[in-house]
DNA sequence: CGCGTATCTTGACAACTGTCAAGACTTTCT
DNA sequence: AGAAAGTCTTGACAGTTGTCAAGATACGCG
């Protein structure tokens, strides 16, 4: 049974004010993550320390104590924080686009400026994603990530092929893979500081993704 | 000018000598390195300690600054043995198929054989190379090595494109892109326990390859 | 105001890291 | 056999790491 038409003024204040601390508790924990992000996309998983990140925010190192009870749950809080940033950027892709040609131009200049924009944090990806395959507690949150990923890609692929009218050579997981390796070489080359690494993901985006739907 | 004609039999046996004590040095210097690959194979770049690796080996943790003079070093010399061990396999595939078909098959079947019996070097050769987009020291190293790769890639899937009379829709570096991505994800599910990784990577290889090749 | 709670800093701890030097042991040469 | 060079072990060092506890500071309440 509840008991919430029981309740006083008291109580409801005091509710309403841990309500609120938990608010700015939340919202601290999402501040440090960010400091913890941005670090982590700079050096990497192996090279950051607690006291690294700390640097990175406007607070000293005992607070991350106070706010994540160790370091792996901070950095599972990153990656849960990654994925909300990251995963919702192609839908409007898939939405807007009314032909297959348009569709395919969008995913690879998509793809493109993903390259640009974040590479470093896309670097942090695959490294905590390889990270997940030595140490058992970050395989979940990685693997769910991975999996939208998949969700996504599969969504703009499938569409691709409603609009050009032809059938797929590929299922949902081999069609994320192919893309997914796309990305991490043209990552390694743009990193190294390759000038046409994005031009090329562009280009050879749309052509595997020709390639996937079967013609003739 | 040389000397080689001056050189008497002391001389001579002094070489001999230097030789052997050479081969000996060399030899143990591959010895740790195995016993340092299968260490970091296990637990991964950033879990691996020096004294990691010697317990791993019949040595003390000292030993390791006589024959490398680095950490770095060590690793290095470890990638580099890795490339040794990973990239002759392939190409005896190209070398005896004689229809597309049969090396269509070859190179799945043997991906899908890689993927099994070589897991976890596999995860940390990911693991490296991610390294690498972080820590200029092994850029190098595993730049080369993604190269050869690549070269060992485009030997089969041209060498496929001439057997079926296809052009090819991609080029060497996309084409390595997309079956290195099947690979890794492939590696993911099969380090997780997922029972049919192998059997799926192997079709899905061959479906991709098919794929690349245009038709009609 | 004064009290209690929430937040944050500081300093410390034990464990671990790469590195190196001193010396013991082994092998090789004369 | 004795000397010399090569090989390996041991123990130590300075620095870093995650973690935590004691206390300082800020804040909201009666």
């Amino acid at each position: 049974m509840t008991e919430v038409a029981q309740i006083g003024p008291a109580q409801q204040n005091r509710d309403r004010i841990a309500r609120r601390q938990q608010d700015k508790f939340a919202e601290r924990r999402a501040q440090l993550a960010a400091a913890a992000l941005q670090t982590l996309a700079e050096q990497g998983y192996a090279r950051t320390s607690l006291r690294d990140i700390a640097q990175n925010s406007e607070f000293s190192h005992g607070v991350l104590h106070y706010y994540f009870s160790d370091k792996t749950e901070l950095i599972t809080y990153c990656v849960r924080q990654y994925k909300a940033e990251c995963v919702t950027r192609y839908d409007n892709i898939v939405a807007t686009a009314t032909s297959a040609a348009e569709l395919r131009q969008g995913f690879g200049a998509a793809m493109a400026a993903t390259l640009v924009d974040e590479a470093t944090l896309h670097r942090l990806w695959y490294d905590l994603r390889n990270q997940s395959l030595f140490d058992d507690s970050y395989r979940a949150d990685v693997t769910e990530i991975d999996q939208s990923l998949e969700r996504m890609i599969w969504r703009i692929v499938s569409k691709f092929a409603e609009l050009a009218e032809a059938p797929l050579a590929v299922s949902s997981g081999p069609a994320y893979a192919v893309f997914d390796g796309l990305f991490q070489q043209a990552l390694i080359r743009h990193l190294a500081g390759q000038a046409g690494a994005a031009r090329d993901l562009d280009e050879n985006v749309q052509r595997v993704l020709d390639a996937l739907t079967v013609r003739g």
